[in-house]
DNA sequence: TAGCCAGATTGATCCACGTCAAAGTGCCGT
DNA sequence: ACGGCACTTTGACGTGGATCAATCTGGCTA
């Protein structure tokens, strides 16, 4: 087993990086890597969560899945990011499934050795408490995203937070579908919107796959409800 | 001050409730009874916090604001519930603003002290990371509900979740707008789905304030997609 | 290189829910 | 008992985005 590398992941990873290296020794001690093919499902709904998973390589999605066949992705992760915390540390059946959308590794603690590690390391337990606040803020704004925006509105939002202006370029990780989910809409419906921006000059569909933003402040003001007129 | 009314309200509180009577004595210490008329703001959004809440009278609501006058209730608390935890445990501002929507009073306890009290009580912090886990789990039930599920389905779970087959009468706390609001749903269409579903003989509307739930399986039904023909 | 196939795009149509407007209801103070 | 006011209910109408149904695209296999 690849020791090193499971303690290298876990100092990248912000959860576990604030730890001390000893803590960090005790944990990887009881962690295993796992290898995950395209599409396979890691973790799934309504059932006891395994334990935390650390995203090595590769991408992730959580997806809530409901009756009529009704599913939305609450988060993609890439590397460093974990999965899983809620389930295990509030000890209940996990709310969502867990899928690899590439092909992935993971780094998986185990749920009863991190609760013990838990119930001794006080350090820990201020990191986890913390990566908890991020996770609920994140829902929250996530909330207000799907709640409170149009269609428009969400998209501009997702290619700000994705790029950077020394960062234009954003690539799509697995498919379009996913993303369109991430933010509550069809894929029909993220075409067409990204196709009304690039008409009015505000990006550039490289493919299907890349998508350059051109005006950063603009598309800021089609993130806060002001689309340009047409 | 009321030293005891607090001590009994820690004590009521299912986060503060495992925790042993001289940490929750040593919390009791630092706190404040605080009151507040109906429809005044208890903590803003953005700003940041000033503690944890708990509600000990009355009701709050937690609501996200956003552009454009549109708000969303994230939450709606009575007695013994906590506000605020997110944004002091994750040390940011607060996500959304806390309202009281009846005449209420609240024990506050002080970010300062209770993160200090944090980095000392290892059982207070394995409490809290229990409720933020409940939290999250929470927001994505209700997220679920708001973006898997129609409007009847949306308000048949929530009659169903506020009643019980021995109290099948429901009284809305505050306004019908708050309920529709966090249900995301307009007061309009909150008043003709209950409308629909007095029409099926599933609930009965006593009065403006109160229904009855008549058929819990079959609102059940209901809640899962299943709208009896009319 | 042709052919295939998953996914992306585009167009046409539909419908659940929001918006606007007009009663209706019930509670409060005087 | 009477207004007045805030909230609810109901109706008429508009619309954003879903759905359905063709193409279109581009990567992969043979």
């Amino acid at each position: 087993m690849d020791t090193n590398g499971i303690l290298d992941t876990l100092s990248r990873c912000p959860l576990f990086a604030g730890l001390d290296p000893e803590g960090r020794l005790r944990l990887t001690s009881q962690a295993r890597q796992k290898r995950y093919a395209a599409g396979e499902v890691i973790a799934r709904q309504d059932f006891p969560a395994p334990g935390v998973f650390i995203v090595q390589v590769g991408q992730v999605r959580v997806v809530r899945l409901a009756p009529g066949n009704k599913e939305h992705v609450l988060h993609l992760c890439g590397p460093g990011q974990t999965v899983a915390e809620v389930a295990v540390l509030g000890e209940f059946a996990m709310p969502a499934t867990i899928q690899a959308i590439e092909e992935t590794t993971c780094v998986l603690l185990p749920a009863g050795p991190l609760m013990r590690a838990l119930r001794e390391d006080h350090a820990l337990c201020l990191q986890l408490l913390g990566g908890m606040s991020r996770w609920v803020h994140h829902l929250v704004d996530l909330m207000e995203d799907i709640v409170l925006r149009d269609a428009v509105e969400r998209v501009a939002r997702y290619l700000l937070a994705e790029t950077g202006q020394d960062k234009p370029t954003l690539n799509f990780a697995g498919t379009k579908q996913h993303i369109a989910s991430h933010l509550n809409l069809t894929g029909e419906t993220l075409s067409r919107v990204l196709r009304r921006l690039d008409d009015a000059g505000l990006i550039t569909r490289i493919n299907q796959h890349e998508v350059r933003v051109r005006h950063r402040e603009m598309l800021g003001g089609v993130a806060n409800g002001h689309f340009p007129r047409i």
